[in-house]
DNA sequence: CAGATTTGCCAACGAGCGTTGACTAATTTG
DNA sequence: CAAATTAGTCAACGCTCGTTGGCAAATCTG
């Protein structure tokens, strides 16, 4: 009991290589074509253990694609660069680190797979509405957030899952302007 | 040699009935989710039958999911509706018949099979980016239709394949008007 | 209406999948 | 340093997949 499964220091390597090999594989490949095999070949051992450590390969995906979206407030933002900050917020945040904070991995994954559309909309829901809610007319607030929502998931499913050439090749400021005009417009209705 | 093998009265309607039957779960499953045995189920005919009609899985994909956009000429088009006529285009052709003219089909699959991704991004080079250069000056032509793609696609993507309720509910005028805003400006480069 | 052909079903294949349990080797800690 | 406990490997399971070949029955044509 002094030692509990999977805390020893070489265990925890383990379940990192295992995390990070699952959140490149699941982003590059979606849910269905990403093998627990290939996860283990990736992470350096043996697919069994995948399976040691984190029960399925549904929990683990699970586990890996939780985006949190760590929206500000609107409300207390400058009513005329709501756009802007809202677009630049996640730029940096898919442009980042490791899997873009899971956002590509779930987005690939949420167009064939049940469970993943449905956390989608759950995350939809939970956080982009009340946030794009707090930025205008509360009556027409579902309606902003839906327009919001497919300029934001249209850039991403553009330039991080289909890679589409002009897309990729934006230049990040250009990207902030643009399509931060065009949430500017959609958020606060004008 | 009088009665060539699949043209007969019968195997003609098992013809149609197989390609139905999987435009409609390709649609709504995405290429790996859908098996031959489903769409042998929901055709009424043993899925052997499927391969022997279109030799393998993948062959019916290709053929079912073969949009063809027929984008109307911008050049001749009144230059500042531009963006309403682009996506009533789009509308019309998504909301209408079986499978959305296949772009559904396509875009469900496109996010985790490479090859559908591939024929998307060809199909975006060949009909979409031709036809946003004649609205605007050339230089600019690949950004333009850049952000163009990223806006309908997202429209396609949010409303039709993970049909987020608040997407889903707007009603077609309000998406002409507000959608075809942000295209009018992105297509013509203000 | 009869003979020829084709449609369709059945059973089975080989491969790949997620997952499990038993065994060996490594590592941690008193 | 040694006993204990865990990490890791290996082989195998049950299942589902796409695909194939052979056989029965429906259908078309002269």
């Amino acid at each position: 009991m002094t030692r509990p499964r999977g805390s020893t220091p070489k265990a925890i390597r383990t379940r990192q290589a295992i995390e990070d090999a699952a959140r490149k594989l699941f982003a590059d490949n979606g849910f269905e074509r990403t093998t627990v095999r290939d996860i283990g070949a990736r992470a350096g051992i043996d697919p069994a253990m995948v399976i040691r450590y984190f029960g399925s390969k549904e929990a683990l995906f699970t586990l890996v694609a939780m985006p949190d979206l760590r929206l500000p407030d609107l409300g207390a933002v400058a009513p005329d660069s709501v756009g802007e900050t809202l677009v630049r917020h996640f730029l940096l945040q898919w442009e980042g680190e490791q899997g873009g904070g899971g956002m590509p991995v779930l987005l690939r994954s949420a167009a064939s797979n049940d469970k993943a559309g449905a956390r989608l909309r759950d995350i939809f829901r939970a956080q982009v509405l009340p946030a794009v809610a707090a930025a205008g007319p509360p009556e027409t607030a579902p309606a902003r957030a839906g327009l919001v929502a497919s300029q934001l998931l249209g850039l991403a499913l553009t330039r991080y899952v289909l890679k589409l050439p002009p897309v990729v090749a934006l230049p990040l400021d250009l990207i902030v302007r643009e399509v931060g005009a065009t949430i500017q417009r959609y958020a606060t209705g004008r």
